[in-house]
DNA sequence: CTGTTAGCGCATTCAC
DNA sequence: GTGAATGCGCTAACAG
């Protein structure tokens, strides 16, 4: 048996399609008796009302879209874990759309889920600002997760240059001095800030290498890897995220090295991964934006007037035992 | 300015909206004026088809609905990322749903997403199968996963069972006989799974303690606590999963047992974590339950005919550290 | 090849 | 308090 629509629900309760819709949505003007056959032919049939047809005719689909690249690691899903975590306590859905790398993709999400959502969050480290601004559509609101520029949008922007900062300086009070920077894709706009919040906390004739690595494992192990063979002299080293720290430390003890008597390790991000192994990051609580961007968002879908707001989530520093020996 | 709607395509192009429509879609009869025309008219209003709307008049949606628990750790993400590779891979959206324990909030989710999904990944341990069955929409394509019984629905099923069977025996094998196990909760029916497995793996006069966890990191180490104090001799424990196991592990260490001379130790699951810290465990792979469940649902919704079918996925034991010196 | 018309399922005026 | 009609935006017959 095919789902019964609210015409075959009228017709059991011998009512009009209104006296159904406003029975079943709890208006005011119903008569106790026909509310009552209403609710009972409902039931009888087991009718769902058709959430499609509903958020077509009242413009309005208490949905909200979710742009995300495939992000490996714990990130996606703590993004998404604070996302719905707000949205469902506010009576919405996620709709999620992931992208690959490449502004075809995201041109394709954030289409594909026109009509289908009431607003929308969006996080797309990799494509031009700009250009992300021009191809959103322009009527619904949205947020934006770590988009440097913003344009008629509110803005949720982690502190990457700050907390690269503050890692660089915990490494020089340490009494580090030859610090050697593992930083991410250049063309990731987290990993350029990280690299220059590095950069910032370093007093100028400080003695610095810098290596490109892609935020995964391996290239960070691949990173000193590379120093050992060219024999650079270093004490300290900031990843600029966990799992290259993570690499990189992996790396560091097979090559002989103690941490962080010998070298000083820091990562960035803390995941959970980060707490077992006493590495020493920058806390960016992903789940925490998450649920900002989800409640930024429902406001300003139901209150218009909203100000597009931005707003600066300044990550902590967590001393583990990769840059202090723990007692 | 309003999003555009096709009638003002059809207006600004000087056709019809069934002009537009067949245009846009790649119909065949189209004249390539016409259709260029149109194109032209929907660039310059930066028409985007409403996807509601479409999906109202196709009775089609391209989205799949995802029931799921609030789990924590890995899981939730790794199901999330199987299902949405695939789905994606083959044009369909993922709508999230969470649920918190409840009948109730199963319902609700269930209602919510009618009318909005092709389908349904449900996942739904803490919740009796029989009572699942009976709220689910009939009509819609469903996959169970890891739910015991099935009705008209595929189900995908993780041995639990074999698992635990399976590291059982690894532990009698390594001439372990005073094995303690840590349970989940008992109304979750893969805690119940895999305590019947180990069971079963069992002989007749095994010396067995079994305590029960909810399967998160705290428990496992209060489980060892109450070993600890109760004087309970044992050397071997397997947790139901891997943060128990986790758990216990800290607490095994800072009772001073030597892992895996004095206690051998596994878990369930092989989360990340695992592998690091050197876990013996069991590998649940649930990215690939996840693509598995939505290229099977994807299946059954563009082929009504499809069967449903029940697949039990044999996951494999990891034997690490904890259960075995390594070299 | 193209336009007109009739729904998809529901909420909502506007009369009664 | 209730029903009949209108439309949300789009696609799919059905005629031309």
């Amino acid at each position: 048996m095919t789902q019964a629509t609210i015409r075959d629900v009228a017709r059991r309760a011998a009512v009009s399609v209104a006296s159904v819709s406003r029975a079943l949505n709890g208006a005011a003007n119903v008569h106790p008796d026909t509310r009552a056959r209403v609710i009972a032919a409902a039931d009888a049939l087991g009718y769902v009302p058709h959430a499609g047809a509903r958020s077509l005719s009242l413009a309005r689909s208490h949905a909200i879209g979710v742009v995300l690249p495939d992000l490996h690691g714990e990130f996606f899903s703590e993004i998404i874990r604070g996302l719905d975590r707000e949205a469902s306590a506010r009576g919405y859905h996620l709709l999620l759309s992931n992208i690959q790398d490449g502004r075809d993709h995201v041109i394709q999400a954030l289409r594909a889920v026109r009509g289908r959502v009431d607003g929308l969050v969006v996080m797309a480290p990799h494509v031009d600002p700009a250009a992300l601004a021009a191809m959103l559509p322009g009527s619904l609101p949205k947020v934006m997760i770590n988009t440097p520029a913003s344009k008629g949008g509110s803005t949720l922007r982690v502190d990457n240059r700050g907390g690269a900062e503050a890692i660089t300086r915990h490494l020089l009070d340490i009494g580090r001095r030859h610090i050697v920077h593992i930083a991410g894709p250049a063309n990731n706009s987290d990993a350029r800030e990280r690299y220059e919040g590095f950069k910032a906390a370093l007093p100028q004739r400080a003695d610095v290498h810098v290596l490109e690595g892609d935020f995964t494992e391996p290239s960070g192990a691949a990173a000193i890897a590379e120093l050992l063979a060219r024999k650079v002299p270093f004490d300290a080293v900031f990843a600029a995220n966990d799992m290259m720290a993570l690499g990189a430390l992996q790396a560091l003890r097979e090559a002989g090295r103690r941490i962080p008597e010998d070298v000083a390790l820091a990562g960035f991000d803390d995941v959970p991964l980060a707490r077992y192994l006493s590495l020493t990051t920058i806390r960016v609580h992903m789940a925490d934006i998450g649920t900002r961007a989800a409640a930024r968002l429902i406001a300003s879908v139901e209150a218009k007037d909203e100000e597009p707001t931005d707003e600066l989530i300044v990550p902590a520093l967590i001393v583990r035992g990769t840059t202090v020996r723990e007692p």
